[in-house]
DNA sequence: CAGCTGACAGAATTCAATATCTGTCAGCTG
DNA sequence: CAGCTGACAGATATTGAATTCTGTCAGCTG
């Protein structure tokens, strides 16, 4: 009765933990579930993942490190340093504010995932900011930017002030008409603020 | 057996309800307790309040409005209107982190009403967003900033900005180390955003 | 013998019975 | 008669007994 006859992978688990999850909600999905769906016992799951709060960390970790990965693009680009940043930050609201609209109920599980696992949420966001740092001292190293003094200081700054359009606890705001608006105007802030004193004219 | 014996007014009645809830906490706190305090039978706090969640409601319009009276010294003030600004989101940033460093669950007490509330939030948030706009537009008129278009629309961008410092929802991160740098570094980049192209020199 | 199974103990959740609370109102009281 | 009381009905919360889940492990299987 087994789905596949592969052998059981950490992998396959994940897959089916993540199946599990959308199905059942972060409430109810058990790890017989995932076991179920992958039709073995419970107890090969604990082969693989030493506890259910290790197996919801994988997973957390795995839709984190998409979204990162997503990202990652525009850190490499041979572009104007500001365009990078501006649609770096907006691929990260874009991205974070469809997951949030299309499918609200995924999305209410993975923000009960990452409240569970605020280590791997720090990590995520280190490497995010890391991402932003990277932007910053190419543009201050082409003379579009002045960063204060650090740019990682720099890069952290602007990803809190940014929090609102990406920080799932404001999901709720995304949707609501003028978003928009106030995103732009938050970025447009930062970008003036960021620019090289001789403003590029 | 009552308190006092003075007649029984709506703030009266506010004022034991923020005592309940010091004590009991927003789950445990009814409007029997309340009655009880005040050495009335409930169905008296009920010719003041249509229910118990608009007592709740007024309780929280009078915590919020607290705040902002504390704050409107700032925009009326006639100094450097950058100085005016940055004491004025420290001063915001302080008597949040303080209420929630000093006195926790109160605290925490607080944040469940505000949750409830939202509409009395939203009210409060206007009214900020009013003073800082009163700030921006002077700093505007006196040459000392450069607000993209509307005055209103810069002032809601520096406020959803700086949201970690003042949104309850980030009350965790204000006792962690580096957080007076990160408040910096903010506020720092935002000045620079906000500053005249000439920068005042 | 590497990997899987399924019975098991203790922890966590559900569910229904019970107790408490909210909001109303007829009547009391000063 | 303005304002308060307290009994009441329906809604909500608490409790603890019964179920379900987690994590382990001795033994089975290919």
């Amino acid at each position: 009765m087994s789905p596949t006859t592969e052998t059981l992978t950490a992998e396959r688990i994940l897959e089916a933990t993540e199946e599990v999850l959308r199905r059942h909600g972060p409430a109810k999905a058990t790890v017989v579930d995932v076991a179920r769906a992958l039709g073995v016992s419970h107890g090969s799951v604990y082969r693989h993942f030493r506890t259910k709060a290790a197996l919801r960390e994988a997973v957390t970790q795995r839709w984190l490190d998409r979204t990162a990965a997503a990202l990652a693009g525009f850190v490499t680009e041979e572009r104007d340093p500001e365009a990078r940043l501006r649609d770096w930050l907006r691929g990260l609201f874009d991205a974070k504010r469809h997951k949030a609209c299309d499918d609200p109920e995924l999305f209410a599980t993975f923000s009960v995932l990452t409240g569970e696992n605020s280590g791997v949420v720090d990590q995520h966001i280190a490497e995010l900011t890391a991402q932003l740092a990277e932007i910053v001292r190419d543009g201050v190293a082409r003379g579009a930017f002045t960063a204060g003094s650090d740019p990682a200081v720099t890069a952290r700054a602007i990803f809190q002030a940014t929090g609102r359009f990406h920080d799932p606890a404001y999901a709720g705001e995304w949707r609501r008409p003028g978003v928009e608006e106030e995103f732009a105007a938050v970025v447009d802030l930062l970008m003036r603020g960021l620019r090289a004193a001789d403003g590029g004219a």
